[in-house]
RNA sequence: GGAGGAGUAGCGAAGAGGCCAAACGCAGAUGACUGUAAAUCAUUUCCCACCGGGUUCGGCAGUUCAAAUCUGUCCUCCUCCA
């Protein structure tokens, strides 16, 4: 099985210093793990690596969707299974980084999406939370039962499931083997909540004084709303202020609230949903961290 | 010095005698997650506990079977007039 090595953890542990320096240590490329990243135009707010940083090493999937496209795991996780593949064969180490939790595991994972045409219309949209959860039920209570009423845009997404596939979701994951397809490294980056947060902070005052003001408005002026690049973090709380709903100061604070919130959902997921092996980065400084990380990846390294 | 107004859980803010451990929002905590995932959704937050119990609504003292809600007094803050 091929090698990939994953870099993972949440928003602002630094993964993309630790990137860099893995990458030339063990002759790797690195493959983008985040959803938000790959749009063009969205650099400081997304906290993307810079030109300058990149020290020679090759970045795949960034940078390649304009603002007003759309974007899902399905699209991701065939781009990124061709850039394994790509980077496998130049004998080189793929090295996947980001914080999607998602994405990275059905990269990995045997997950099965049928290849598909543009969201076809159901007509669900206008119809209450009631309806549309009676009628799943009645389709495939199955699943049903493990959607919440008001989550809506699971119970829609498993209506279409059910009426594309004749068949419904439950059912479709139980023909899977739920593990990875390649040999898999999970090597995570962790630090105390509190101390992160304060981090957060204070890169959010940075990215507001490099000019993220002006990235926003740009990017709201070349998408909509409820498209994907818009409803990133950093970006679509400025909405309000740009609409004169709100003051400047009060859409930082609240980047700054939903990013904690969103460290908090990556941990959520990355305990559950996958066996990470954890470097515990408080104490460390960025030499340290590489060591630590070596000496965890021993095996799989070596395991050649 | 005079006239008004306000003090409610970490913050904001409802409640104006029993249905109040006290709505709601925010922040915090926990969880779910297979095509929007930086998205979406659920649970939880005075204290101890399994039923249940113990302390709360600026302080103190009253009225009442019953007080966050009524009375007195004190403290703090705000606005206006001097």
């Amino acid at each position: 099985m091929q090698k990939v090595l994953v870099i993972c953890g949440p928003t602002c542990v630094g993964k993309t210093s630790l990137s860099i320096k893995l990458a030339k240590l063990l002759n790797g490329e690195i493959i983008n793990g985040d959803s938000m990243q790959v749009y063009k135009h969205m650099d400081i707010g997304t906290a993307k690596i810079k030109e300058n940083e990149k020290d020679g090493v090759i970045h795949h999937l960034f940078d390649f969707k304009e603002l007003d496209e759309s974007y899902s795991v399905a699209e991701y996780q065939k781009l990124v299974r061709e850039k394994i593949e790509e980077v496998s064969n130049k004998n080189k180490l793929p090295i996947l980084v980001g914080g999607t939790g998602l994405y990275l595991k059905a990269a990995l994972y045997d997950y099965s999406f049928k290849e598909k045409e543009d969201h076809v219309n159901y007509g669900l949209e206008d119809k209450s939370n009631e309806e549309i959860y009676a009628l799943l039920s009645s389709l495939d209570n199955k699943t049903a039962k493990t959607i919440h009423i008001n989550n809506r845009k699971r119970v829609i997404r498993a209506i279409e499931i059910y009426y594309e596939n004749g068949i419904g979701k439950e059912d479709i994951n139980k023909l899977q083997t739920h593990s990875p397809i390649y040999d898999v490294y999970y090597l995570g980056l962790r630090r105390d909540r509190k101390e992160l947060y304060k981090l957060i902070d204070e890169r959010v005052d940075q990215m507001i004084k490099e000019g993220l003001i002006n990235e926003v408005k740009y990017v709201y002026e070349h998408s909509s709303y409820p498209s994907t690049c818009m409803q990133a973090i950093g970006y679509k709380e400025f909405i309000d202020y740009f609409e004169g709903k709100a003051t400047l100061e009060y859409c930082i604070q609240r980047v700054k609230f939903n990013t904690h919130q969103y460290v908090k959902r990556q941990f959520t997921w990355f305990n559950h949903q996958i066996n990470v092996n954890w470097v515990d980065v408080d104490n460390l400084n960025s030499d340290e961290i590489v060591q630590s990380s070596l000496d965890l990846l021993k095996d799989f390294i070596n395991g050649k």
